[in-house]
DNA sequence: TCCATAAATTGACCGCGGTCAATTCATCTA
DNA sequence: TAGATGAATTGACCGCGGTCAATTTATGGA
């Protein structure tokens, strides 16, 4: 009995989504204000809030889908095979979590799920990279006396803290992938965990 | 030429941050207003920002000072002198960076300084962690073909993702610990890499 | 066609962190 | 001791995310 959501929800909605990935194409992600996209999509404010659980709902699924489209080139392109590969394999995506400070907020805001129902489109996104990464050291010339999720998991530990360190002025510019090399390198190469420069 | 602060000045600080204490003592970290502290502290709410950049630069002090206990303890105790006695050793630090949701949230805002400046508590409190572990993984039985410094930074980089994932109902209400011993096992071990359960 | 019912939308309002021009207060100098 | 100078404090005000009772709009049944 008419529990069905009408059509000019759906166009709402619709219209409250485009006008957002307008304003952020404009301004970026932080400087979006849930003000000015109400006041762009002609519709009042609590309309946004009976769309969206809140602001950060609405970033999860933006950068979500947006990660996701990360995620479907990795998938499609070639798989690398050895840890320099992984590194730049995983570049665009780190490039698109660090693009702005507060992206790589809300992401580790919506990294872990508060409850089974609310997994959010960022963390579904981390959970398929995460597959995607121990599909890869399956495949390739990693170590392969570990569980690969296991080896997986870390990297995505590894990751998370080199992008971490990209906002801190102290550890230098020192580019992205310089900074996951040491770790990645220790982590996943398959000669034993051997390495002549103790570095 | 009076560029000295005043002896009110201080006292004003002082009570500032002792009401704020007893605040959070009563109700925990993320449910201290800023409103509540002025009201009780007797002074306007502008005096507050005068004394601190922002809530955010006080939440540093406060945690940052309680994390340092933690480190104090940590640095007199016995060095833990393989993995399961280290992760024994970091136990009551990470149950207080975990102990509300705020919290940890304040602690990763500031893991980074953002500037030489501004390292704030919390940054140096961490630096010091690492230094710390790095001491432990050079005199304990820990794998020595590698920099201990790297080691530790590693250490801190699975102690984040295990943290992070306190909060996340998916990932079963299991102990923080027992999500970090494989990692740690792995990435530490003397014995180059190997494990017979793969996992 | 008209009414009952629920979905969708509205906008005034709130909580809370943060700002700043104005004011008060302490200290130094003439 | 009377200004003069800057430190310290004040509180009205703002920006912005979020709420909710009231109102409008769509839809199924008689």
């Amino acid at each position: 009995m008419m529990d069905a959501i009408q059509p000019r929800a759906v166009k709402t909605r619709a219209r409250l989504l485009a006008t957002a990935q307008a304003v952020i194409a404009e301004t970026g992600y932080g400087a979006m204000r849930v003000d000015e996209v109400v006041r762009r999509a002609g519709v009042a404010k609590g309309t946004f809030f009976a769309h969206f659980k809140d602001k950060d709902a609405l970033m999860d699924m933006l950068i979500g889908a947006e990660m996701n489209h990360c995620l479907d080139a990795l998938e499609t392109g070639p798989a690398p095979r050895d840890t320099p590969a992984l590194i730049q394999a995983l570049g665009p995506l780190m490039a698109l979590m660090t693009s702005e400070r507060y992206v790589f907020d809300v992401i580790l805001r919506h990294s872990g799920a508060a409850a089974r129902e609310d997994i959010g489109p960022i963390a579904q996104a981390l959970d398929r990279l995460v597959r995607q990464i121990a599909s890869w050291i399956t495949a390739g010339q990693f170590r392969h006396d570990a569980d690969p999720e296991l080896l997986a998991e870390g990297v995505q530990a590894f990751m998370a803290q080199a992008m971490a360190l990209n906002f801190c002025a102290l550890r230098g510019k020192q580019p992205l992938d310089a900074r996951l090399a040491p770790f990645l390198t220790r982590w996943l190469s398959p000669e034993t965990g051997l390495d002549p420069q103790g570095q």
